[in-house]
DNA sequence: CCTACCGATCGGTAGG
DNA sequence: CCTACCGATCGGTAGG
Protein backbone atom coordinates (compact mmCIF):
# COMPACT_ATOMS: atom_id res chain seq x y z
CA UNK A 1 0.00 0.00 0.00
CA UNK A 2 1.11 3.37 -0.73
CA UNK A 3 3.65 2.31 -2.83
CA UNK A 4 6.64 4.86 -3.93
CA UNK A 5 6.41 7.15 -0.92
CA UNK A 6 9.00 7.35 2.28
CA UNK A 7 8.16 5.48 5.17
CA UNK A 8 7.15 8.50 7.08
CA UNK A 9 4.32 9.30 4.31
CA UNK A 10 2.82 6.16 4.85
CA UNK A 11 2.68 6.43 8.32
CA UNK A 12 1.39 9.69 7.96
CA UNK A 13 -1.54 8.88 5.81
CA UNK A 14 -2.52 5.49 7.98
CA UNK A 15 -2.79 8.23 10.53
CA UNK A 16 -4.66 10.46 8.70
CA UNK A 17 -7.10 7.18 7.64
CA UNK A 18 -7.99 6.48 11.42
CA UNK A 19 -8.68 9.95 12.24
CA UNK A 20 -10.55 10.55 8.33
CA UNK A 21 -12.79 7.10 9.29
CA UNK A 22 -13.11 8.28 13.28
CA UNK A 23 -14.10 12.18 12.36
CA UNK A 24 -15.20 12.39 8.78
CA UNK A 25 -12.89 14.15 6.06
CA UNK A 26 -14.25 17.43 6.33
CA UNK A 27 -14.04 17.72 10.39
CA UNK A 28 -10.63 16.54 10.62
CA UNK A 29 -7.95 18.90 10.61
CA UNK A 30 -4.26 19.45 9.56
CA UNK A 31 -3.70 20.27 13.08
CA UNK A 32 -5.35 16.82 13.88
CA UNK A 33 -2.92 14.75 11.81
CA UNK A 34 -0.03 16.64 12.61
CA UNK A 35 -1.24 16.01 16.42
CA UNK A 36 -1.02 11.80 15.43
CA UNK A 37 2.44 12.11 13.72
CA UNK A 38 3.60 14.29 16.97
CA UNK A 39 4.97 16.92 14.92
CA UNK A 40 3.91 20.81 14.18
CA UNK A 41 1.23 21.39 11.90
CA UNK A 42 3.73 22.83 9.25
CA UNK A 43 5.96 20.05 8.98
CA UNK A 44 3.17 18.10 7.41
CA UNK A 45 3.66 20.03 4.22
CA UNK A 46 7.21 18.69 3.64
CA UNK A 47 5.70 15.30 2.85
CA UNK A 48 2.20 16.14 1.52
CA UNK A 49 1.19 19.14 -0.60
CA UNK A 50 -2.53 19.68 1.37
CA UNK A 51 -4.82 17.75 2.94
CA UNK A 52 -6.69 16.64 0.00
CA UNK A 53 -3.75 14.47 -1.38
CA UNK A 54 -4.28 12.30 1.75
CA UNK A 55 -8.08 11.76 0.74
CA UNK A 56 -6.69 11.32 -3.19
CA UNK A 57 -4.57 8.70 -1.98
CA UNK A 58 -6.68 6.73 0.56
CA UNK A 59 -9.56 6.65 -2.13
CA UNK A 60 -7.83 5.78 -5.18
CA UNK A 61 -5.57 3.28 -3.43
CA UNK A 62 -8.60 1.34 -2.53
CA UNK A 63 -10.05 1.90 -5.90
CA UNK A 64 -7.38 0.29 -7.44
CA UNK A 65 -7.56 -2.29 -4.87
CA UNK A 66 -11.22 -3.35 -5.60
CA UNK A 67 -10.70 -3.31 -9.25
CA UNK A 68 -7.78 -5.80 -9.79
CA UNK A 69 -10.03 -7.76 -7.12
CA UNK A 70 -13.11 -7.67 -9.69
CA UNK A 71 -10.78 -8.36 -12.67
CA UNK A 72 -9.24 -11.26 -11.03
CA UNK A 73 -12.78 -12.99 -10.98
CA UNK A 74 -13.56 -11.83 -14.73
CA UNK A 75 -10.58 -13.49 -15.67
CA UNK A 76 -11.12 -16.94 -14.51
CA UNK A 77 -13.87 -19.68 -16.06
CA UNK A 78 -16.35 -19.55 -13.81
CA UNK A 79 -19.66 -19.60 -13.75
CA UNK A 80 -21.88 -16.63 -12.57
CA UNK A 81 -22.61 -18.24 -9.07
CA UNK A 82 -19.00 -19.20 -8.75
CA UNK A 83 -17.84 -15.50 -9.64
CA UNK A 84 -20.35 -14.06 -7.47
CA UNK A 85 -18.85 -15.94 -4.16
CA UNK A 86 -15.52 -14.75 -5.43
CA UNK A 87 -16.42 -11.32 -5.65
CA UNK A 88 -18.14 -11.19 -2.55
CA UNK A 89 -15.03 -12.98 -0.71
CA UNK A 90 -12.44 -10.39 -2.23
CA UNK A 91 -14.63 -7.42 -1.56
CA UNK A 92 -15.25 -8.85 2.13
CA UNK A 93 -11.26 -9.49 2.20
CA UNK A 94 -10.25 -6.10 1.29
CA UNK A 95 -13.21 -4.11 3.69
CA UNK A 96 -11.54 -6.21 6.75
CA UNK A 97 -7.98 -5.86 5.99
CA UNK A 98 -8.09 -2.06 5.23
CA UNK A 99 -11.23 -1.11 7.46
CA UNK A 100 -10.15 2.59 7.83
CA UNK A 101 -9.34 3.35 4.23
CA UNK A 102 -12.42 1.66 3.53
CA UNK A 103 -14.87 3.53 5.23
CA UNK A 104 -13.20 6.78 4.15
CA UNK A 105 -13.19 5.25 0.24
CA UNK A 106 -17.02 4.75 0.68
CA UNK A 107 -18.41 7.68 2.50
CA UNK A 108 -15.53 10.71 1.99
CA UNK A 109 -14.79 10.57 -1.76
CA UNK A 110 -17.39 13.41 -2.02
CA UNK A 111 -14.76 15.84 -0.66
CA UNK A 112 -12.14 15.13 -3.78
CA UNK A 113 -11.79 17.98 -6.52
CA UNK A 114 -14.51 18.05 -8.75
CA UNK A 115 -11.74 17.07 -11.52
CA UNK A 116 -10.86 13.81 -8.94
CA UNK A 117 -14.03 13.22 -7.77
CA UNK A 118 -14.86 12.59 -12.15
CA UNK A 119 -12.49 10.24 -11.90
CA UNK A 120 -13.14 8.53 -8.86
CA UNK A 121 -17.00 8.06 -10.05
CA UNK A 122 -15.42 6.36 -13.43
CA UNK A 123 -13.40 3.58 -11.52
CA UNK A 124 -16.54 3.33 -9.13
CA UNK A 125 -18.69 2.50 -11.95
CA UNK A 126 -16.16 0.32 -13.41
CA UNK A 127 -16.13 -1.38 -10.13
CA UNK A 128 -19.53 -1.83 -10.37
CA UNK A 129 -19.98 -3.17 -13.78
CA UNK A 130 -18.10 -5.66 -13.02
CA UNK A 131 -20.91 -6.49 -10.70
CA UNK A 132 -23.36 -6.11 -13.17
CA UNK A 133 -21.31 -8.38 -15.42
CA UNK A 134 -21.79 -11.28 -13.25
CA UNK A 135 -25.69 -10.80 -12.56
CA UNK A 136 -26.10 -10.52 -16.18
CA UNK A 137 -23.86 -13.57 -17.10
CA UNK A 138 -26.11 -15.43 -14.50
CA UNK A 139 -29.36 -14.15 -15.70
CA UNK A 140 -28.47 -14.84 -19.51
CA UNK A 141 -27.17 -18.51 -18.29
CA UNK A 142 -30.92 -19.24 -16.29
CA UNK A 143 -28.87 -19.64 -13.34
CA UNK A 144 -30.63 -16.08 -11.49
CA UNK A 145 -34.30 -14.52 -12.14
CA UNK A 146 -34.63 -12.18 -15.08
CA UNK A 147 -33.44 -8.70 -12.42
CA UNK A 148 -33.04 -5.12 -13.49
CA UNK A 149 -28.82 -6.14 -13.43
CA UNK A 150 -28.34 -2.44 -12.32
CA UNK A 151 -30.69 -2.62 -9.36
CA UNK A 152 -29.23 -6.04 -8.10
CA UNK A 153 -25.93 -5.14 -8.92
CA UNK A 154 -26.33 -2.05 -6.55
CA UNK A 155 -28.47 -3.84 -3.60
CA UNK A 156 -25.80 -6.69 -3.44
CA UNK A 157 -22.73 -4.07 -3.30
CA UNK A 158 -24.65 -1.88 -0.27
CA UNK A 159 -25.71 -5.44 1.56
CA UNK A 160 -21.60 -5.63 1.87
CA UNK A 161 -20.44 -2.43 2.29
CA UNK A 162 -22.50 -2.32 5.56
CA UNK A 163 -19.97 -4.89 6.76
CA UNK A 164 -17.33 -2.24 8.20
CA UNK A 165 -19.89 -0.86 10.41
CA UNK A 166 -19.45 -3.61 12.47
CA UNK A 167 -16.56 -5.58 11.85
CA UNK A 168 -13.55 -5.42 14.25
CA UNK A 169 -10.71 -8.22 14.04
CA UNK A 170 -11.84 -9.79 17.70
CA UNK A 171 -15.00 -10.70 16.41
CA UNK A 172 -15.86 -14.44 16.40
CA UNK A 173 -16.82 -14.38 12.29
CA UNK A 174 -13.74 -14.38 9.68
CA UNK A 175 -13.62 -12.61 6.65
CA UNK A 176 -14.27 -15.53 4.89
CA UNK A 177 -17.15 -16.53 6.77
CA UNK A 178 -18.54 -13.59 6.47
CA UNK A 179 -18.74 -13.65 3.17
CA UNK A 180 -19.64 -16.79 2.95
CA UNK A 181 -22.92 -16.20 4.77
CA UNK A 182 -23.35 -12.89 2.46
CA UNK A 183 -22.97 -14.91 -0.94
CA UNK A 184 -25.96 -17.25 0.93
CA UNK A 185 -27.82 -14.28 1.47
CA UNK A 186 -28.04 -12.76 -1.60
CA UNK A 187 -28.27 -16.42 -3.53
CA UNK A 188 -31.20 -17.50 -1.97
CA UNK A 189 -32.45 -15.00 0.19
CA UNK A 190 -34.17 -15.26 3.76
CA UNK A 191 -37.37 -17.56 3.00
CA UNK A 192 -36.86 -21.25 3.57
CA UNK A 193 -37.22 -22.96 0.25
CA UNK A 194 -39.74 -25.68 -0.34
CA UNK A 195 -39.12 -29.17 2.06
CA UNK A 196 -38.70 -32.29 -0.07
CA UNK A 197 -41.99 -32.52 -2.03
CA UNK A 198 -43.77 -35.47 -4.22
CA UNK A 199 -45.72 -35.17 -6.84
CA UNK A 200 -46.21 -31.83 -8.63
CA UNK A 201 -44.16 -28.60 -7.77
CA UNK A 202 -45.73 -25.28 -8.93
CA UNK A 203 -43.82 -22.38 -8.09
CA UNK B 1 -42.86 17.52 10.09
CA UNK B 2 -41.60 19.61 12.38
CA UNK B 3 -44.61 20.25 14.76
CA UNK B 4 -45.24 23.04 17.21
CA UNK B 5 -42.53 25.26 14.82
CA UNK B 6 -43.13 28.36 13.08
CA UNK B 7 -43.30 28.58 9.16
CA UNK B 8 -39.98 30.08 9.36
CA UNK B 9 -38.56 27.89 11.71
CA UNK B 10 -39.76 25.14 9.42
CA UNK B 11 -38.26 26.87 6.22
CA UNK B 12 -34.81 27.22 7.99
CA UNK B 13 -34.99 23.49 8.59
CA UNK B 14 -36.15 22.32 5.35
CA UNK B 15 -33.16 24.63 3.74
CA UNK B 16 -31.01 23.29 6.22
CA UNK B 17 -31.57 19.87 5.44
CA UNK B 18 -30.88 20.56 1.39
CA UNK B 19 -27.55 21.74 2.38
CA UNK B 20 -26.77 18.52 4.61
CA UNK B 21 -27.57 16.26 2.38
CA UNK B 22 -25.44 18.25 -0.12
CA UNK B 23 -22.23 19.02 1.64
CA UNK B 24 -22.28 17.02 4.95
CA UNK B 25 -23.17 18.78 8.29
CA UNK B 26 -19.85 19.24 9.02
CA UNK B 27 -18.41 21.15 5.71
CA UNK B 28 -21.87 23.58 5.97
CA UNK B 29 -21.45 26.89 7.64
CA UNK B 30 -24.26 28.48 9.18
CA UNK B 31 -23.66 31.36 6.60
CA UNK B 32 -24.81 28.83 3.87
CA UNK B 33 -27.64 28.11 5.51
CA UNK B 34 -28.40 31.84 5.91
CA UNK B 35 -27.23 32.43 2.55
CA UNK B 36 -29.73 29.51 1.35
CA UNK B 37 -32.68 31.83 4.02
CA UNK B 38 -31.23 35.05 2.65
CA UNK B 39 -31.08 36.54 5.67
CA UNK B 40 -27.57 37.72 7.60
CA UNK B 41 -25.95 34.65 9.53
CA UNK B 42 -26.73 36.33 12.79
CA UNK B 43 -30.31 36.36 12.20
CA UNK B 44 -30.45 32.89 11.99
CA UNK B 45 -30.19 32.55 15.96
CA UNK B 46 -33.44 34.64 16.60
CA UNK B 47 -34.81 31.13 15.47
CA UNK B 48 -32.03 28.44 16.29
CA UNK B 49 -30.28 28.03 19.42
CA UNK B 50 -27.05 26.67 17.04
CA UNK B 51 -26.21 24.68 14.15
CA UNK B 52 -26.66 21.62 15.87
CA UNK B 53 -30.26 22.03 16.52
CA UNK B 54 -31.05 21.80 13.05
CA UNK B 55 -29.20 18.52 12.98
CA UNK B 56 -30.95 17.45 16.33
CA UNK B 57 -34.27 18.04 14.95
CA UNK B 58 -33.77 16.37 11.35
CA UNK B 59 -32.65 12.92 12.81
CA UNK B 60 -34.72 12.79 15.76
CA UNK B 61 -37.94 13.74 13.63
CA UNK B 62 -36.95 11.08 11.05
CA UNK B 63 -36.46 8.45 14.01
CA UNK B 64 -39.49 9.20 14.98
CA UNK B 65 -41.42 8.80 11.72
CA UNK B 66 -39.17 5.16 11.32
CA UNK B 67 -40.39 4.08 14.97
CA UNK B 68 -43.89 4.99 14.52
CA UNK B 69 -43.87 3.04 11.26
CA UNK B 70 -42.34 -0.27 12.60
CA UNK B 71 -44.64 0.29 15.44
CA UNK B 72 -47.64 -0.11 12.97
CA UNK B 73 -46.35 -3.62 11.49
CA UNK B 74 -45.31 -4.84 14.74
CA UNK B 75 -49.79 -4.20 15.50
CA UNK B 76 -50.42 -6.16 13.08
CA UNK B 77 -51.23 -9.80 13.10
CA UNK B 78 -49.49 -10.95 10.02
CA UNK B 79 -46.95 -13.60 9.31
CA UNK B 80 -43.03 -12.89 9.13
CA UNK B 81 -43.29 -12.43 4.99
CA UNK B 82 -46.05 -10.22 5.49
CA UNK B 83 -44.46 -8.35 7.99
CA UNK B 84 -41.53 -7.80 6.03
CA UNK B 85 -43.21 -6.85 2.99
CA UNK B 86 -44.98 -4.11 4.97
CA UNK B 87 -41.50 -2.76 6.92
CA UNK B 88 -39.72 -2.73 3.42
CA UNK B 89 -42.72 -0.78 2.11
CA UNK B 90 -42.93 1.35 5.25
CA UNK B 91 -39.00 1.86 5.10
CA UNK B 92 -39.03 3.26 1.48
CA UNK B 93 -41.72 5.37 1.45
CA UNK B 94 -40.31 7.08 4.24
CA UNK B 95 -36.75 6.92 2.36
CA UNK B 96 -38.43 8.87 -0.58
CA UNK B 97 -40.82 11.11 0.59
CA UNK B 98 -38.34 12.95 2.86
CA UNK B 99 -34.70 12.03 0.78
CA UNK B 100 -32.68 15.00 2.20
CA UNK B 101 -33.63 14.14 5.97
CA UNK B 102 -32.88 10.48 5.45
CA UNK B 103 -29.58 10.88 3.98
CA UNK B 104 -28.75 13.09 7.31
CA UNK B 105 -30.36 10.84 9.40
CA UNK B 106 -28.50 7.87 8.09
CA UNK B 107 -25.11 9.37 7.73
CA UNK B 108 -24.97 12.53 9.78
CA UNK B 109 -25.78 11.39 13.30
CA UNK B 110 -22.36 10.97 13.98
CA UNK B 111 -22.02 14.93 14.49
CA UNK B 112 -24.66 14.99 17.26
CA UNK B 113 -23.22 16.01 20.81
CA UNK B 114 -22.51 12.41 22.61
CA UNK B 115 -25.28 13.06 24.79
CA UNK B 116 -27.87 13.20 21.86
CA UNK B 117 -25.63 10.51 19.47
CA UNK B 118 -25.81 8.44 22.48
CA UNK B 119 -29.86 9.02 22.75
CA UNK B 120 -29.87 8.56 18.74
CA UNK B 121 -28.19 4.97 18.92
CA UNK B 122 -30.83 3.85 21.15
CA UNK B 123 -33.53 4.82 18.88
CA UNK B 124 -31.77 3.62 15.91
CA UNK B 125 -31.16 -0.17 17.68
CA UNK B 126 -35.31 -0.21 18.89
CA UNK B 127 -36.15 0.06 14.90
CA UNK B 128 -33.39 -2.54 14.17
CA UNK B 129 -35.09 -4.29 16.76
CA UNK B 130 -38.14 -4.35 14.76
CA UNK B 131 -36.64 -5.68 11.95
CA UNK B 132 -34.72 -8.74 13.99
CA UNK B 133 -38.47 -9.29 15.67
CA UNK B 134 -39.67 -10.00 11.91
CA UNK B 135 -36.36 -12.07 11.43
CA UNK B 136 -36.85 -13.74 14.35
CA UNK B 137 -40.46 -14.25 13.65
CA UNK B 138 -40.06 -15.94 10.56
CA UNK B 139 -37.74 -18.34 11.82
CA UNK B 140 -39.77 -19.97 14.58
CA UNK B 141 -42.36 -20.26 12.24
CA UNK B 142 -40.20 -21.89 10.13
CA UNK B 143 -41.26 -19.66 7.26
CA UNK B 144 -37.17 -18.65 7.26
CA UNK B 145 -33.81 -19.93 6.84
CA UNK B 146 -31.73 -20.14 10.14
CA UNK B 147 -29.98 -17.09 9.97
CA UNK B 148 -28.12 -15.30 12.23
CA UNK B 149 -30.95 -12.79 13.26
CA UNK B 150 -28.65 -9.43 13.83
CA UNK B 151 -26.77 -10.13 10.54
CA UNK B 152 -29.93 -10.76 8.27
CA UNK B 153 -31.71 -7.73 9.82
CA UNK B 154 -28.64 -5.16 9.17
CA UNK B 155 -28.43 -7.11 6.19
CA UNK B 156 -31.96 -6.24 5.04
CA UNK B 157 -31.19 -2.79 6.19
CA UNK B 158 -28.06 -1.97 4.54
CA UNK B 159 -29.76 -3.17 1.20
CA UNK B 160 -32.80 -0.78 1.90
CA UNK B 161 -30.71 2.46 2.61
CA UNK B 162 -28.64 2.69 -0.48
CA UNK B 163 -31.75 3.69 -2.32
CA UNK B 164 -31.38 7.03 -0.65
CA UNK B 165 -28.53 7.25 -3.72
CA UNK B 166 -30.04 6.92 -6.62
CA UNK B 167 -34.04 7.61 -6.51
CA UNK B 168 -34.89 10.89 -7.79
CA UNK B 169 -38.71 11.51 -8.18
CA UNK B 170 -38.98 11.80 -11.85
CA UNK B 171 -37.34 8.01 -12.23
CA UNK B 172 -39.75 5.00 -13.51
CA UNK B 173 -39.79 3.29 -10.47
CA UNK B 174 -42.40 4.30 -7.57
CA UNK B 175 -41.85 4.00 -4.44
CA UNK B 176 -44.36 0.82 -3.82
CA UNK B 177 -42.40 -1.03 -6.91
CA UNK B 178 -38.77 -0.59 -5.40
CA UNK B 179 -40.76 -2.13 -2.29
CA UNK B 180 -41.70 -5.08 -4.02
CA UNK B 181 -38.50 -5.47 -6.13
CA UNK B 182 -36.52 -5.13 -3.13
CA UNK B 183 -39.22 -7.37 -0.72
CA UNK B 184 -38.24 -10.44 -3.60
CA UNK B 185 -34.83 -9.67 -3.20
CA UNK B 186 -34.44 -9.80 0.32
CA UNK B 187 -36.94 -13.10 0.37
CA UNK B 188 -35.88 -15.31 -2.30
CA UNK B 189 -32.33 -13.59 -3.92
CA UNK B 190 -30.79 -13.68 -6.87
CA UNK B 191 -30.71 -17.34 -7.25
CA UNK B 192 -33.82 -18.81 -10.36
CA UNK B 193 -35.86 -21.62 -7.92
CA UNK B 194 -36.05 -24.83 -9.12
CA UNK B 195 -38.47 -25.14 -12.23
CA UNK B 196 -41.68 -27.09 -12.16
CA UNK B 197 -40.19 -30.41 -11.23
CA UNK B 198 -42.76 -33.96 -11.20
CA UNK B 199 -41.11 -36.44 -8.65
CA UNK B 200 -39.04 -36.58 -5.69
CA UNK B 201 -37.12 -32.71 -5.30
CA UNK B 202 -34.13 -33.00 -2.95
CA UNK B 203 -32.83 -29.19 -1.65
C1' DC C 1 11.15 19.32 11.12
C1' DC C 2 10.72 24.00 13.53
C1' DT C 3 9.10 29.04 14.69
C1' DA C 4 6.36 32.49 13.29
C1' DC C 5 2.73 33.93 10.97
C1' DC C 6 -0.92 34.72 7.05
C1' DG C 7 -5.76 35.81 5.48
C1' DA C 8 -10.05 33.43 5.50
C1' DT C 9 -13.59 31.44 7.71
C1' DC C 10 -15.78 29.32 11.61
C1' DG C 11 -19.98 29.35 15.16
C1' DG C 12 -21.85 32.55 17.82
C1' DT C 13 -22.99 37.11 20.79
C1' DA C 14 -24.22 42.10 21.94
C1' DG C 15 -27.20 45.40 21.22
C1' DG C 16 -30.59 47.46 18.73
C1' DC D 1 -33.94 40.72 11.16
C1' DC D 2 -29.80 43.94 11.07
C1' DT D 3 -24.84 45.97 11.94
C1' DA D 4 -20.83 45.18 14.12
C1' DC D 5 -17.90 42.27 16.02
C1' DC D 6 -15.75 38.29 19.03
C1' DG D 7 -12.14 34.68 19.86
C1' DA D 8 -11.05 30.30 17.90
C1' DT D 9 -9.71 27.67 14.35
C1' DC D 10 -8.99 26.65 9.53
C1' DG D 11 -5.47 25.20 5.58
C1' DG D 12 -1.37 26.72 4.26
C1' DT D 13 3.33 29.61 3.47
C1' DA D 14 7.97 31.88 4.40
C1' DG D 15 12.16 31.16 5.86
C1' DG D 16 15.40 28.69 8.21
Amino acid sequence: MFVSMTDRKKEILSLAQALFREKGYAATSVRDIAAAAQVEPASLYSHIKGKEELLDAICFEMADKFLKAIGEVNDIYFDAVQKLAMAVKNHIQLLTEHPDASVVFLRDWRYLSDDRKDEFIKLRDRYEEGFRAIVRKGVDEGAFNEVDVRFAALTILSSLNWVVEWYHEEGKLQPNEIADQLTKFVLTGLQKELPVTYGLVTN
